[in-house]
DNA sequence: GCGGATCAG
DNA sequence: ATGGCTGATCCGC
């Protein structure tokens, strides 16, 4: 296929990873030469621009790489292609969803106005917000001049001479964060925070019960002239010098009748709804916001940013008004498309989704299955319409930068604080992990990680010091006797028990407690799946516990291929509700209804003024389902915590395993638990070598892998092969470094057998290693659970059942627990409200930068308007897009 | 599981 | 004075 260079859209050779990206807002009618031009004056030489280069040129052969795949690919296998896009084309149709309405919100220039709000004298002049090595937010006065986020202060400074750099005060966003957080739940009360200054809603619910709402509960009262003071409330101060950017379309211009006295009557539709959201927005903080409404996620985000700032865009709920829109939108504002992704499309000649949509069938043959699907249900207009937040989190790590560091003993103790505070993060949260990286940035800005994964779930200091250590001393050694020059080092922990086998429990329980919905395997199912299946590795058996399988959903990653072959829509699945029952109510379900109606009973309230209150400060009251003993002002965390410590016995026997103590220690110092690590010695050399920046060499073995169709479908001749050639594997098992104590084992079969003695020790814990491992009762409870025990003790009243019926006994306790729990009911009602916005947590050193926000709902339980069959979380192409971590592309597909 | 890369905020 | 930090995901080994 021809599919021209189109060069670089860019401009006349710059680098398109360094050149002004005008795709933020306010960022239209600049003279784009010019600023470039400073920039790259200010950049050419550093040894941060020599990098960007390189990766550039890496990019650029990747490029070369597929456009002569392109080349080479037959007009049959095009067409062939095709009928497969036009077959899922039909399919995502078919599964189109239209039915909510999905709102996204995006405070203007959140930390820039913040700091205008405060310090008027800021107000006209050219300002942003960050450091002067790193901005994070700039006002629009100093956008005119090309300062965006992401640059460098001295870079700024350049491009504006006059530019005012404040510094961040994270505390007061996250103090103005919340005020807005607390009228997005007035709208939807589980919207999804993305961030301090964007989220997302649905406010679907919210317009069918704005319909019969008398005026009075749509009028808001316009703060009064007067006294600079802002207060919290929403009446009061001065309008005139309200916002620091106070456009001309602010909600207040535009809503319904405005009398004179100083209200302001909203009508119902949806533009009315966020139009009042944003006024009150602004009228309680001072602030404005930008809004985008439309079916989905992907397209509510694109919307916010298309009358940005202080505006809001809709895209109505009809097809062909969607199709409209999506033609002239140039890919990259498609969130999820960023700079490498919109060059590789853009040398296909795709920049736009109309052009997306039409090369699609070249797509699917160039990209991977994964990159091709979300292609097209981009070009299609689609994204997800459940507002809903991810699981839990996955990793942790922290990272510092700081002036060239070259000796190996500051190293290491650089490298044991970070491990220090990160082992403080991951206790607050009760996180243990097995996965030990390390990130390590040279001062030419090159990159590695170093990864180590243990036998055992680690958290302390000293545990994961103890691989971190090794891992840099493999990278010293490595380079010695010259020594390691960073700028930067890391430490990041993965690989958490919680998706394992510990968080299963938990995670039902917190479901259970909370809103019950996702959890609809029911109590019955869970013991059944906790005890009586025996034959499944933890690993099996927990999934087995994830709400997806005990919904008997096809889980998020049903493939558009099974559907193909199955003929099933999306919409088919992706609407249990609607459907015939799959299962009848279960107990956690039932409890969930049984809860909101007393909720409605409550507060009979809620529905007429339609404010649903937040009240951060509501102690919550949960009953431990293992001790039974009521745990009182505890966040959901510490109640969680709790409960694992009542599982694992160490609440009431405190861990006095004798032997086992030692075996694990001895373990975890003496890396004897570690398992067998391959370090590429072969690759490290080539890293090396690079010294004399030859530019193709760099690209490493990729260059030398004709990577053609390796990944795809079937379609090419080369696809069934798979690589043409192999590398013979050069990789020795290095034995590492030896541990702290010098004497590392170096005979693999001992490390076995020590990693084998912590296995059998954890599970000996329990008695019995066939269920140990994902519930970790204690063994009381495993005795009174053991079907194979004839007398089965009923948790709830303690009473023995005369059964040995699992069925039977379960209905017992459902009946029991529901008891308990109307008993519950009575007393707090409104456990299904638990996130509070304000725990934001902080961690790591000095913390200068925009961070996600993972608060709000982090472990907010949400089952409304599960679409079960949706395709799978859309994805880059082959390792060019990706997707962030709390604005992930599945949210926008799911 | 590892390591490099991309993306987002 | 001089180019960040956190988290997630994908791809190809």
């Amino acid at each position: 296929m021809e599919a021209k260079n189109t060069a670089d859209t860019l401009g006349s050779g710059f680098l398109s990873r360094m050149a002004l990206n005008d795709n933020k807002a306010g960022m239209e009618g600049l003279d784009r030469d010019k600023i470039n031009k400073i920039i790259m004056e200010a950049s050419k030489g550093s040894k941060f621009y020599e990098n960007e280069l390189k990766k550039e040129q890496q990019v650029n052969q990747r490029i070369g790489r597929m456009m002569k795949q392109a080349a080479q690919i037959t007009e049959q296998q095009l067409q062939s292609a095709q009928a497969q896009v036009d077959k899922l084309t039909a399919v995502l149709e078919r599964g189109r969803e239209l039915g909510r309405v999905i709102v996204h919100v995006d405070m203007d220039a959140f930390y820039a106005a913040v700091e205008m709000r405060d310090r008027p004298e800021l107000k006209e002049k050219p300002m942003a917000v960050g450091s002067w090595s790193m901005l994070s937010t700039s006002n629009y006065h100093a956008r005119k001049f090309g300062v965006r986020a992401a640059m460098p202060g001295f870079i700024a400074k350049k491009l504006c001479p006059n530019l005012i750099i404040a510094p961040l005060n994270f505390d007061k966003y996250r103090a103005v964060s919340l005020e807005v957080r607390e009228i997005f739940a007035e709208y939807d009360e589980n919207f999804l925070a993305v961030s301090l200054d964007e989220a997302y809603l649905d406010v679907t619910d919210h317009l069918v019960q704005r319909l019969s709402w008398p005026d009075s509960m749509r009028t808001h009262l316009l703060r009064s002239a007067g006294d600079g003071e802002r207060k919290e409330s929403v009446e009061q101060p001065a309008p005139d010098d309200l916002s620091p950017v106070l456009f001309e379309d602010s909600p207040t211009a535009s809503a319904s009748p405005c009398d004179a006295v100083g209200a302001v009557v909203f009508g119902t539709s949806a533009e009315e709804a966020v139009r009042e959201m944003r006024f009150r927005i602004e009228q309680k903080t001072a602030l404005t916001a930008s809004a985008g409404i439309a079916p989905n996620m992907m397209l509510a985000k694109v919307c916010s940013d298309k009358n940005k700032p202080n505006g809001q865009y809709r895209i109505p709920a009809e097809r062909q008004t969607v199709m409209d829109f999506i033609q002239d939108l140039p890919i990259r504002k498609v969130p999820g498309i960023g700079k490498v992704t919109e060059k590789m499309l853009s040398s296909l000649g795709i920049t736009t989704c109309a052009e997306l949509r039409q090369k699609g069938a070249l797509l699917s043959l160039l990209f991977s299955e994964t990159s091709w699907h979300h292609f097209l249900q981009i070009s299609l207009g689609l994204g997800s319409t459940n507002v809903e937040r991810d699981g839990e989190r996955k990793s942790m790590s922290t990272e510092r930068t700081f002036a060239e560091m070259s000796d190996a003993e500051e190293q290491y103790g650089l490298c044991r604080g970070l491990c220090r505070d990160l082992s403080q993060e991951l206790q607050k949260e009760g996180l243990k992990g097995k996965t030990v990286t390390v990130k390590l940035k040279n001062v030419n800005f090159e990159v590695k990680t170093r990864a180590l994964t243990l036998s055992s779930v680690v958290s302390t200091e000293e545990e994961i010091f103890a691989a971190a250590k090794d891992l840099l001393k493999a990278e010293i050694d490595h380079v010695s006797p010259h020594p390691l020059k960073l700028r930067l080092m890391g430490v990041r922990l993965s690989g958490f028990v919680s998706t394992d086998d510990k968080k299963p429990l938990q995670k039902s329980i917190i479901g259970f407690l909370r809103t019950g919905q996702s959890e609809s395997g029911g109590a019955t199912q869970h013991i059944s799946l906790e005890h009586g299946v025996t034959n499944v590795s933890p690993e099996k058996s927990s999934n087995l516990m994830h709400p997806d399988a005990l919904c008997n959903r096809p889980a998020a990653n049903l493939r558009l291929a099974e559907q193909l072959s199955t003929g099933q829509t999306n919409q088919e699945v992706s609407k249990p509700e609607s459907g015939p029952k799959r299962n009848p109510e279960s107990f956690f379900q039932r409890a969930h209804r049984l809860r909101l109606q007393a909720n409605q009973q409550e507060f009979p309230g809620v529905s007429d003024t339609g404010h649903v209150l937040l009240n951060p400060v509501r102690t919550e009251c949960f009953t431990c389902p293992v001790c039974f003993r009521e745990q009182e002002s505890m966040d959901l965390e510490m109640f969680n915590r709790h409960v694992d410590k009542c599982l694992s016995g160490s609440s009431n026997a405190p861990e006095e395993k004798g032997g086992s103590v030692d075996a694990v220690g001895d373990c975890v110092e003496g890396e004897g638990s570690w398992q067998v690590h391959l370090s590429n010695a072969s690759q490290d050399v080539t890293d090396q070598r690079k010294g004399s920046s030859k530019p193709h060499g760099a690209s490493g073995p990729n260059s030398t892998h004709p990577q053609a169709n390796v990944d795809r479908q079937p379609v090419g001749p080369a696809a069934p092969s798979g690589r043409l050639f192999k590398r013979t594997e050069k990789r020795e098992p290095s034995l590492c470094v030896p541990g702290p104590s010098g004497s590392g084992f170096q005979d693999p079969s001992r490390r076995a057998a020590a990693s084998h003695t912590i296995v059998t020790e954890a599970h000996g814990c329990h008695g019995d290693d066939r269920k140990s491992t994902s519930v970790g009762e204690t063994p009381a409870e495993a005795a009174r659970l053991d079907p194979r025990n004839p007398n089965l003790v009923c948790p709830v009243c303690s009473v023995p059942q005369d059964t040995t019926d699992l069925v039977v006994f379960n209905r017992h306790v459902d009946v029991c627990l529901s008891q308990g729990i109307l008993q519950e009911l009575g007393q707090h009602v409104t456990v299904s409200k638990p996130s509070n916005p304000s725990c934001t947590r902080v961690k790591g050193f000095s913390r200068e930068f925009p961070r996600s926000d993972s608060t709000s709902r982090a472990s907010d339980s949400r089952g409304k308007h599960k679409r079960e069959g949706s395709p799978p979380p859309p994805a880059p192409h082959k390792r060019a897009k990706a997707v962030g971590s709390l604005n992930t592309i599945d949210k926008f597909f799911r």
